[in-house]
DNA sequence: TATCGAACGATAACTTTTGTCGTTTACACT
DNA sequence: AGTGTAAACGACAAAAGTTATCGTTCGATA
């Protein structure tokens, strides 16, 4: 199940009122098609073989559209750059989806539970990193 | 408590057989005060402070070997550009700190529980998002 | 079908990160 | 302490990823 269900595409569009134009059509499309987590240098890639003449810039804009619109998602939130970690007591993140901040939230105010040792395809467990995504209340506010 | 402990620097440099340089204590000693979650720009500029003639490339040649050696840590793993989620089905992710390749884990399999929906600061949670770093199976054989 | 704003393509610019290279420094061994 | 060597440094070029600009084209509404 995707997160935009099935509706068609112009359904989707009317909805977030923004225009039906072939290469979005085409990103759509072969985008719901692809595999994995797809930077979109990739996505360009893919779609450059339906719509040639389609510029990379189209396919940023687009992909970030989408992903404000919710039709896709990030994989994780993306801060530009590299953050380090400076506190070592074990925590987890919250994450504003608006301004992009991050809080500490300790893992005992956070309520996590279980852990399995053993993931499937024999993935060797180090460590599990929560990103609790939502709205700050400074953005709550404004 | 940070993950090194307390340890001095020398014991830690010996430990992972890299030299002690006056540029390197100064990184480390400042990073250790700095909270938050800063970039390797809020670093260089905090460290420029007392080693004016500090380069750049230097503030991140040793995060890097900082994080390699578990002094410090990246917030989350950083793919070096976006990654747009395909998988519409709830589920979580399984990073290879090795390779860095992403792999989905269903949230029945990952076995994880517990959301709180109150959360520090009136935080509002949209979702969680949880990375599992580990190394994948191919990365163990090598 | 004409109009107008939205979206497009091309490309420059910007940000973040990595690589190169000549010089300097730390460390092991006298 | 003096010296040789590999590691680390600083400066800067270049790569990688992303965003902004701008003139042109296209889609939605009337």
């Amino acid at each position: 199940m995707l997160l935009h269900g099935n509706k068609p595409f112009r359904e989707l569009c009317r909805e977030h009122g923004i225009a039906v134009t072939h290469q979005r059509q085409v990103l759509f499309e072969t985008m719901k098609t692809m595999l994995g987590h797809p930077s979109p240098e990739e996505v360009y890639a893919r779609v450059k073989k339906k719509v040639p003449a389609i510029s990379l810039a189209t396919v940023y804009k687009n992909i970030h559209l989408f992903v404000e619109s919710g039709v896709f998602r990030e994989v994780s939130m993306h801060h530009g750059s590299v953050r380090v970690e400076m506190n070592g007591d074990p925590h987890h993140h919250m994450v504003c989806s608006m301004c992009r901040k991050i809080t500490d939230v300790g893992e005992k105010e956070l309520g996590l539970v279980a852990k399995r040792s053993r993931l499937p395809g024999g993935f060797l467990v180090e460590r599990y990193a929560v990103d609790v995504i939502g709205i700050c209340a400074k953005c709550q506010k404004a």
